[in-house]
DNA sequence: AATGACAGTCCCA
DNA sequence: TGGGACTGTCATT
């Protein structure tokens, strides 16, 4: 059985992201890339799919303006049981607040695999709906990000949050 | 199958 | 300030 995925641009005022949708929601979301690409549009969309892109352009946007956004699309990350129970910890987290490295891996059941917690961040496929850039590191360091530091000083700022 | 490298954290010297 | 143990995942060997 083939994989059907879409990709759709999403314009932002910090550039054009990529969103990923497989048949059962959005599956990935890019940062807008050094090289600007060109996305061809097929020329019709189901109509979940038009729904759920519309919806994750208003909450992305919402989002980098630092509002709560009204509604998400289903988010369909595929990873690992152990991935899947990080990025599920980290969308409990509320804008504007965060979590240690430590403290999800204790919510997750495994409070000795800290690090491991860190690969699954990094690993996470829709960055900023995934609120992954909330997650530091201990006394409020500003840990790492896979999408490149400033983007996470940039959205950590949106929310009011400082480091 | 084993090793090394990571978006971490704590402990002990 | 520095080194080791611990943990999940992936690339490399």
């Amino acid at each position: 059985m083939a994989i059907v995925t879409v990709a759709l641009p999403i314009r932002t005022p910090e550039g054009e992201f990529l969103a990923h949708y497989s048949g059962q929601g959005l599956a990935e979301l890019d940062f807008p890339q050094p090289k600007a690409h060109t996305v061809k549009k097929p020329g019709s969309l189901p109509a979940d799919i038009r729904i759920w892109h519309r919806l994750t352009e208003a909450a992305l946007n919402s989002i980098l303006a630092g509002k709560e956004p009204a509604g998400l699309p289903p988010l369909m990350p595929v990873g690992t049981a152990f991935q899947q129970s990080v990025w599920t910890a980290m969308r409990a987290i509320p804008m504007g607040h965060t979590r240690s490295y430590g403290e999800i891996a204790e919510e997750v059941g495994r409070p000795k695999a800290v690090r491991a917690v860190g690969g699954a961040c990094g690993a996470n496929p829709i960055p900023v709906l995934v609120p992954c850039h909330r997650v530091l590191a201990a006394k409020k360091q500003i840990g790492g990000f896979g999408g490149g530091l400033a983007w996470k000083r940039r959205l950590l700022e949106a929310e009011g949050v400082y480091v």
